[in-house]
RNA sequence: GGCCCGGUAGUUCAGUUGGUUUAGAAUGCCAGCCUGUCACGCUGGAGGUCAGGGGUUCGAGCCCCCUUCGGGUCGCCA
């Protein structure tokens, strides 16, 4: 059975007389007096006004729930009034006859689906189903979907195969906390869903395929952030052979900026080459690995100028300070400035302002008046000046000036050109770090990097001759923004060189082989250079649709404590499973 | 797990140092009226365990404590 001849977005003036069908939602019914009413129909197009007119008709739909589906037979008419706001506004369909095709039972709905946005996000979800129904929340789904289209359609043009990898796998011994699933053939063994597909897209590498990407389901068991889900997202997840850094960066630059200009709410992106910024750079001028670089704003070290002038909290610290020029904020927005930098980066933040006359004055001024004209030069003060400080060891100081930086952009639009897209790439990240808990050297990030350096450099380090902490990785990330969107690095694929890393953090070589048996075993058998990159496809969407949360770009997101609500999902399950499963649950005791 | 913010009609919110009849508004819902509406309009109506529990007080939506739920943030995210 056929249920329309034409979608709620499609008939105009040129259709007038036209007997058509339409299905779609009764989103609205004006009764206006005596036989007179409109309908609005809606469906995934759009509207149209459907006006009734008839005694036998009205009967029909009065009663119904707003939301219930129905499919109009009709005669598309001129309107006598039209509505230019609306696409299908110079027409109306005048019914022969409607069929009800799905009733909605309630009258009164947990939300006014046009008004879905501002309603609380439990319900939301509960109902997602009805939230999609808005044309404002559906938007963002839609150019997902658009945006995966692009990518793939670009990584197919440069000459990548999509190779899907498997989604029950080995639990990896680092990184995330794994979500595992039981194996009914092999009592107290499991399988744990990929946190990326990293080993294999790198085994992919050794098995001689060049170019690989993936729009690749990823499972961490984290805790949520405004822009990270918890529980699983998307990653374009990409792997060249015989690459260097400069292969990969070549491949971004060219895929994502025509991409973003195109879809995203602001319509300008930064063109190649995008700016660089080694790790160490970018703690140190912006405070973060993440930085903003819409915002012109940048931090200064000023400890040997400020550590010791007599305030308390300043002194044998580390001190930051961000002057801002053209200052223009209040008193008011200067202290919740301060309250928010603390929430977010944990410590306090301090400020002072060089007045319209040159003067120090407000926040901690009364500290600064001896070291007036240093301050002045050092940090090449002009008038209505603003300065934002920070202090505390090292990392912290870094970390209280990039939350400063990142409130003080948006509060002053003179620092900050915001509606277009700023990449960059954060560089030369360390490959060692001490470990805040054990005191020891750890890897920094992954230890599939390849060294800056290579086998030569690790020697050194092992012999002494160089400082671990000064090695660098070929690792990268992607940032736009302020947002971090990629992680990636040239691999390294030499098991000597790999044995040697590890050696540097007190493992042998059965070590390597225990915690990564496949890749190990097959870089042994002649594996090629290789590098690569994953750009979260959740959060560029995000960045596209300028939202909120990442939840708004997801079609059916778990809330903050990893719940699907709607679906009812982690729920309890029949004894019967468990059994076949060997899984005995313990009662959780509660103190 | 720590810290911060919040929970008041179906929904979004207001609610004054703690004191005025029946805790308000908007929107939605229900009823009546309305022949060109389009956020239709007009009149009327229903709708509340002020998240739950305990405390302070002559008196608590408001102050204190506990619990719970939600959001943000830190830890965490190779």
């Amino acid at each position: 059975m056929q249920n329309r001849t034409h979608t709620c977005n499609e008939l105009r003036i040129t259709d007038v007389g036209k007997e058509v069908q339409l299905s779609g939602w009764m989103e609205n019914i004006r009764e206006v007096g005596g036989n007179l009413a409109f309908i609005v129909l809606r469906d995934f197009y759009g509207t149209t006004q459907v006006v009734v007119e008839d005694e036998e008709i009205m009967k029909k739909v009065l009663p119904l729930n707003k939301e219930s589906v129905l499919s109009v037979k009709g005669i598309v008419r001129e309107r006598s009034s039209k509505n230019p706001r609306q696409d299908t506004g110079d027409i109306e369909v005048v019914p022969t006859s409607v069929d009800i095709l799905g009733t909605c039972r309630y009258n009164a709905l947990p939300f006014q689906i046009n008004r879905s946005k501002e309603a609380d996000e439990t319900m939301r979800l509960k109902y997602r189903y009805l939230d999609l129904r808005n044309p404002e929340v559906k938007k963002n789904i839609i150019m997902r979907c658009k945006v995966v289209a692009a990518l793939r359609k670009a990584m197919i043009d440069h000459d990548f195969l999509e190779i899907t990898t498997p989604i029950l796998t080995a639990s990896s011994p680092e990184g995330a906390r794994d979500y595992l699933v039981p194996a009914r053939k092999h009592p107290g063994m499991f399988y744990a869903l990929p946190q990326a597909p990293q080993q294999f897209k790198q085994l992919l590498m050794t098995s001689g395929f060049d170019r690989y990407f993936q729009i690749a389901p990823c499972f961490r068991d984290e805790d949520a952030r405004g822009d990270r889900s918890p529980g699983e997202f998307y990653q374009l997840d990409m792997e060249m052979a015989f690459a260097s850094q400069e292969d990969v960066f070549a491949i971004l630059e060219d895929v994502l900026p025509p991409i973003f200009a195109q879809y995203g709410t602001y319509n300008r992106a930064s063109a190649a080459p995008f700016h660089r910024i080694a790790y160490n750079d970018a703690m140190e001028t912006y405070g973060c690995d993440k930085p903003d670089l819409r915002i012109d704003l940048t931090a200064t070290d000023v400890t040997d100028l400020l550590s010791g002038c007599g305030f308390g909290p300043f002194e044998g610290q580390v001190v930051k300070a961000i002057p801002v020029t053209d200052f223009t904020c209040t008193r008011k927005q200067i202290d919740k400035l301060c309250a928010d930098a603390e929430v977010i980066s944990g410590n306090k933040a301090y400020w002072f302002k060089l007045d319209e006359n040159g003067e120090i004055a407000g926040g901690i001024a009364k500290f600064l008046q001896e070291k007036k004209d240093d301050i002045i030069a050092a940090l090449n003060l002009k008038p209505n000046t603003f300065v934002a400080l920070s202090a505390g060891k090292k990392g912290a100081a870094q970390k209280t000036a990039g939350a400063l930086i990142k409130l003080l952009g948006p509060l002053c639009p003179n620092h900050m050109d915001a509606e277009k897209y700023e990449f960059c790439w954060i560089v030369d990240f360390p490959m060692y770090e001490i470990g805040e808990e054990s005191g020891e050297l750890e890897f920094c990030h992954n230890p599939f990097s390849m060294p800056n350096g290579g086998l030569e450099i690790l020697k050194k380090a092992q012999s002494g001759e160089v400082d671990p902490l000064t090695i660098t990785a070929y690792q990268y990330d992607l940032v736009c923004n302020g947002v971090e969107l990629s992680s990636g690095a040239v691999r390294n694929h030499d098991p000597e060189i790999m044995i040697e890393a590890f050696k540097l953090v007190r493992l042998g070589e059965e070590d390597v082989k225990a915690k990564f048996p496949a890749m190990y075993n097959a870089f042994c058998y002649g594996a090629p250079p290789h590098a690569g990159i994953a750009p979260g496809v959740d959060r560029m969407v995000m960045l596209l649709a300028a939202a909120d949360t990442i939840r708004e770009v997801i079609p059916f997101p778990m809330n903050k404590n990893a719940q699907d609500i709607m679906m009812g999902a982690p729920g309890y399950v029949e004894q019967k499973q468990l059994d076949e499963l060997h899984i005995a649950c313990v009662k959780e005791e509660k103190e």
